[in-house]
This record gives structure tokens, sequence and C-alpha cells, in this order.
DNA sequence: ACCTGAACACCGTTCAAGT
DNA sequence: ACCTGAACACCGTTCAAGT
């Protein structure tokens, strides 16, 4: 930011809790896990190691506080959506983009439950789902197997992308492809269905498939479906 | 293992791949995803910590090698059940109880996909939701929906058990415990639904809750019920 | 109150040297 | 072929000392 240079000059304290944690998901960002470092972050805001630990506690606060300024800003924004489906849809959406935006915050999710992001997750997943009607006895196994399904995939993905990066194949393509070859590889009898699954995985798109596994949760949540004419579960798709 | 000493005494290779993994997963066992060093490994199994790198890659390797050794104990042995759904109860069940005896299973699933333990899961599942008869364009999805399911809830899981050791709360009540007291802080309108979730949080079964929503996605996915009698979808829980 | 930076107690990994 | 163990290049975290 330029306006730092003017505010250090100005006397008032040159580190913030803020700054630091904006600084580390820069680092996340540009390196993944590994690119978070006290080293990197004190060089990055010209300190010292120590001095960040006088606005952080340690660096599971710090990478929980970043994460969850990442979910925060999502779930704010998920907000659109004529029916309850739809924005649960965009909720869901909502969060694949801010993973895919920043990996690392699937595998934070992954490391951190019961902490404000995942609140945060549940809160709004949550509300969409009793307003559509589940009844109340099933509105926590609803809501939980939504968030499962979700934070699995936020998982997986965050370690595609994480490996991808270790082995150098910037393009999404090239990964995919190299997973595909392995399974090409696999004894064809004790792997029949992984194999024939090769052609789909090189095509598929992570972000329709995402939403189609949502779907098929709400349908099985026993959600009217808006497509259809007297509000019962879709039978198949 | 008792033949251990006496191979050593006829001169045969001390250290093997084999043994390796069985102590690094007698030491993830027993201290977690911390426990693991390889000095610690080095000292369980009276060697040098260079040794080790001449039957092992590197970490990760290692990693992965003890997590695939639970993995395919718990898919060769989840092969009970009339139907495919009983099946797929089972798959999901065996991998539950495989996280809760071995956490650190859940955090390494979350680390690794594409490689062998993901691979023998998704072939387990794929294989019963063919057999259950979902149409072929289909499959993928409903397969992959489960997979991230699991996935998900596994990773909770097992970021909930290494939270609990931490803060030196052994029994899973009171671990549940703190969680709903700092939901019932929560502000009581912007976190209403999770508030009301509280007591449920408190009183649910993890495993139970876990194949209410595997049968929740078979619902989705159309596979037929067996309690009910025409093989629909079941409309409502 | 806030910051500095050297020091501590660890890591994973490598590698010359042994047998 | 297999093992040893010291050494290297890192970590997160602490803490006396400064302002």
């Amino acid at each position: 930011m330029a306006t730092t240079t003017r505010r250090t000059q100005r006397g008032a304290p040159s580190l913030s809790r803020e700054r630091i944690i904006d600084a580390a998901i820069a680092l996340l960002d540009a390196g993944g896990e590994d690119g978070l470092t006290f080293r990197a972050l004190a060089q990055a805001l010209a300190t010292g190691a120590g001095a960040i630990y006088w606005h952080v506690a340690d660096k599971d606060d710090l990478l929980d506080a970043a994460c969850d300024a990442i979910v925060a800003a999502t779930t704010a924004a998920a907000v659109d959506g004529a029916t309850a489906r739809a924005r649960i849809r965009a909720i869901g959406l909502g969060m694949f983009d801010a993973i895919d935006a920043h990996p690392w915050v699937g595998t934070e999710l992954a490391r951190s439950p019961a902490k404000m992001p995942m609140v945060r997750i549940l809160e709004s997943l949550g509300r969409q789902v009793q307003a559509s009607g589940v009844p109340e006895r099933a509105l926590w196994t609803a809501t939980s197997t939504l968030l499962n399904y979700i934070l699995g995939l936020a998982g997986q993905n965050a370690a595609n992308r994480r490996l991808a990066r270790e082995r150098g194949l910037d393009s999404r393509d090239g990964y995919l492809d190299s997973v595909a070859t392995m399974w090409a590889q696999l004894d064809a009898e004790e792997y029949a269905f992984t194999r024939s699954m090769g052609a789909r995985l090189r095509a598929h798109d992570d972000r329709e498939d995402f939403v189609v596994g949502i779907d098929l949760i709400l349908d099985g949540i026993g959600m009217a479906c808006p497509a259809d004419a007297g509000g019962m579960p879709a039978k198949r798709r």
C-alpha cells in the first residue's frame, strides 16, 4: 500500500493485525502454504520476526485470521438468488471460486473446524436450508451433509492445485492428464471402474460438477426443485 | 514383530520399507501428525535417520504409504452387504471407523488426491454405484459426490481429534462442549441458525449422522431404497 | 506500548564415509 | 547393497534489550 509510508512518517504504529493479515494473504497467494513464513512476512513488512508476535498469537492464529478474511468476504457476497436452492448454489459457488483463487483456504478449512470461518459457512447454508422448508429434525443432517461435501471438494481442489504447482504443471489440463495417465496404468480388472472414468476426468469441468453434486444433495434432502411442477424431489437427472 | 529379532541375527537387512511403514503408523497413532519425525522413527527402529531414506523417498512418500496401508485394509474388508446401498454404507462406515482409529489418515487423504488411497476408495464406491443401476452419464457425479462427502467428513473428524488432543481434552464430550459453548456466545441475530444447533451438536452421534448423510446422497442419486416398495427414491426422512 | 534481532530447539534432507 | 551420523539449510517461537 502506498499509504503505509506516510503513516510511518507520522509515528503511528507501523504494524497492525490487519496489515499483517493482508501481507500473509499475499504471501499465501503467491507461494502456497509454504510461502508463509515469519521471516518472509517480516521482510515483506520491513520489520523483525518477533514484532509480528505482538499482534498475532502464533502461526495458527495468523492462518485462521487470513482464512477468515477470505471466507467472511465470500459469505457476505453470496446473497443473490430467487429461491433458497439458488442461494445455496450461490454460497457453494462462492466458496468454490474463493478456493480457486486462494487454494490454501481449502487446506486451512480442513485444519480448523469449529472456528469462525466454518461457523460462517454453516450459518449461511443453514439459513437457506431452513428457509427452504426442510423440517426441523432434518435440518442438522441436511446442512452438515452439504457442508461436508463442500469442505471435501474444497480440500481436494486445494491439494490438486498444490501438487500441480509442486510438479511445475501450471496448466490444469497438464495435471489432469498426468492423473488420467496414472489411472490408465492401473490393473484392468482390479480398477475397472477408475479406468473407465479416465475420459471423464480429462473432460470434466470442476465447477459444473460441483453444482451438480450440490443439486444432487438438495434432491436427497427433498428440497423442491424450481424446474419441477409439483415441488416434489427430482427423481432422476 | 517377534520374527524381526531372528531376522536380524541372520544378517538379513534389518530395515525394510514394510518395517518403516509399520513404525511410522505406530508413531502417528501415538502422537498424531507431529509424532512422525525422521529422528523419532530412526530411534524407534534403532537406526540412523539417513538409513530410512534408502527405503523411502521422502516424508510425503512415507505418509502416503502409511495412509495407503490403512485404506487398503479398510476397502478390502468392506465387502459385506446384501444390496449395493448396504455395501456403500459399509465402505463409508469402514472409512469412518478407520479414521476414528487413525485420525491422521483423514488429514493425509485431504493432502494427497490422485494417489493410491484415493483410487481405492473411488473404485470401491464406483463399483457399487454402478451395480445399483445408476445410468452411465450420472456415474461420475454420483460417485464423486459420495467421495467428496466422505473426504470432507474425514477431514473434519481428523481435525477435531487433533484439536481435542492439543487442548488436552481427551473426552469427545468435553471437546464438543467447548465448541457448543463457543457457539452459544455468538451474536444472537447474526448467528441464529448456528446457535439453534448447539443442543444438536452436544447430543449428536457422528457415526449415525454420517450414515444419514450417505443415505441422503443416495436418495439424491435416485438409488432404490430397500425399505421402499417400488424402488423409487425416498421422498422425505 | 511497541519493536528489534539474536538465540533456541527443533525440522527434513543430504552426503561423505563406513561395512 | 545397505547403513551411519554429522552437517546444512531451514523452521516457529522466545526474550532480553532497546525506543
